[in-house]
DNA sequence: CTAAAGGATGGAGTACACTCAATGGTCAAG
DNA sequence: CTTGACCATTGAGTGTACTCCATCCTTTAG
């Protein structure tokens, strides 16, 4: 595939595929022309990019990620802490967005905010 | 509170804090000598920052969450609005979280990764 | 009174993640 | 063979979120 088809797939600049490219996130085979040809997975390896930076994984989280889901098996104990590593960020994540939402949800609900002054303290954390 | 107090407290730097102020997000009173005094109530609005941007809020989302939390009622329909639309945001989140987290449950336990066929390994740095 | 600790301000610099502009090569259609 | 759509590389610029530095003022301990 083609920078161009990448484009209109992914919804994402050139430029940015470049960059995601130049810091090792995707990867592509390069033509006789000098062209590049990106493999049909980079569309699923786009996706996990996009939905993992809406999370807040730095582009540097994202490609140990990415380079997790290309071992053939998880042989080596290292690998296996470093991905439940990973996996207990994402628990602790979702936590955190509970406990924002929960607050956020009580207030709508026309209980006094924890975070003015003249109302309770909050066990955020 | 003054500034080294707060710093204590929230192992935020004195800059950090300082531009947090600046962008509006905590705020203080001037005392007569020029020391800024910080409310009480700054401790969990720091708290809420940290934990906000933990999960990929923007400094200027989270202004808005601080905003929101800062009015006495929620009367206009169209905070309430901007409010729902908060917790839709965070119900995403949550739901992306899980797509990932299940995504690297599966591959933990021997399934094939979905990102894989052919695809180079790339290296960690 | 003096020194040290702590406070304020302004401006420059940094890391990350793009984004844009300039320049030039490749290829298929007419 | 030219034109226009695509492709490549390089380098500069942007926005966000800090971080550091220089300089100067205020308070407190000795």
């Amino acid at each position: 595939m083609l920078i161009g088809e990448l484009v209109k797939q992914t919804n994402l600049s050139r430029d940015t595929i470049r960059f995601y490219e130049k810091m090792q996130l995707i990867h592509s085979i390069t033509r006789n022309n000098g062209y590049k040809d990106y493999p049909e997975q980079t569309l699923q390896q786009v996706q996990l990019i996009r939905t993992a930076k809406n999370l807040g994984f730095s582009l540097h989280e994202i490609k140990q990620i990415l380079a997790m889901t290309a071992q053939q098996e998880i042989p080596a104990d290292q690998v296996h802490t470093i991905f439940q590593e990973k996996l207990d960020v994402i628990d602790e994540k979702i936590a955190q967005l509970n406990q924002i939402k929960m607050m956020l949800s009580r207030f709508t609900q026309g209980e006094p905010c924890p975070l003015r002054k003249d109302c309770p303290i909050p066990e955020l954390n």
